[in-house]
DNA sequence: TCTTCCATGTAAATGGTTACATGATTTG
DNA sequence: CAAATCATGTAACCATTTACATGGAAGA
């Protein structure tokens, strides 16, 4: 499973803690995966006790103590392992999807709302993906490296955004002509 | 979880073995979602349990008997009432994006092989449900109901597949161009 | 002859969600 | 005065994957 490996890509671009890691992966450009804390602190404890990351405890006035969280030597070896090995492509489960299907066995004008509600976040979480992508890559054909790397994940995350907002649009709209009849 | 009323829309539309049910939800248009058959007969006898399915033992000869599988009065009340329910929205989670993200922490020229793989798997996948679009939904103005969400699916498997098609070009040409330099 | 297809299942392990729990500080 | 934020965790449960198991028929 990748939560492992996306918290160590997470982890190398910079030390955290599990609460930061369960707030979102967010470091400048699409938050790229997501899991519960409970989840996440699971993972991190047992990802210290092979090695891969290294805990250092902080203690902090006024909040509770933290752990800051390092990639060791180890966890590097086995981010670049994981890294070169191949994936498997996904097939995105969507239950929105499931409920368009089958709208018919039911009350279609319940999906047809439910699809305009799911518009509208969408909508918002590109406004916000559209809004980091101005703000922190300005120049993106002089990208290099690390950052470009980010910059790809970024546009990955809009054009997601875009194509669902596309595809809802267009259920929305043969959705109420349909209902319309 | 969506697997039960994924199914409950399988099955709705067409009854089925456990079998053809884990081939692929394939019934025209998108497979719209995916499981190994070990959780899919699993889940079918939870199902016939709680009453929402019904299965008929149907003998073969030449080949292992088989059961085949129909929604229920109660099943249908129950498909009812959860396309009714809201759905939170997903965020998918795709290993191939962590490793675009993290390229920098290994080989970047493995992860553009691997974007490359999944370039020409996904223009493939793309490939088919275009045959499928044009061979049974020729025209998509005149459909109403149940065959018009079927067309819907398959329209966002095509622009799901058409979104990272597009995202994995340019995630090409970008790391090419990067690692020329 | 080897592999694939049909068709079903059990068992074990891992991954992920939900509920419960604590406690000070800051913001509305 | 209530709610949200910071920060971590345990326990129970549910979902999913991987490995193992069977066995005849058809095709390369």
């Amino acid at each position: 499973m990748a939560l492992e490996h996306a918290i160590l890509v997470a982890l190398s671009e910079r030390a955290g803690t599990g609460y930061e890691l369960a707030r979102g992966f967010d470091r400048d450009g699409g938050d790229f995966w997501q899991a519960t804390h409970q989840q996440i602190y699971r993972v991190l404890n047992r990802m210290a006790d092979g090695g891969w990351v290294a805990a250092e405890h902080v203690a902090q006035t006024g909040r509770p103590d933290k752990k800051v969280y390092t990639v060791t030597g180890a966890g590097r070896v086995e981010l670049a392992r994981w890294l070169a090995e191949p994936a498997q492509p996904t097939h995105p489960r969507d239950d929105l999807a499931v409920k368009i299907r089958g709208a018919s066995f039911g009350d279609p004008a319940a999906v047809l709302t439910e699809v305009e509600r799911h518009l509208a976040h969408h909508a918002e979480r590109l406004a916000g993906y559209e809004a980091v992508e101005r703000r922190e890559f300005a120049d993106p054909t002089a990208l290099t490296g690390h950052r470009l790397h980010q910059y790809l994940t970024l546009r990955g995350s809009i054009t997601t955004e875009r194509g669902l907002i596309g595809w809802y649009d267009e259920v929305r709209t043969a959705l109420r002509r349909d209902s319309a009849t």
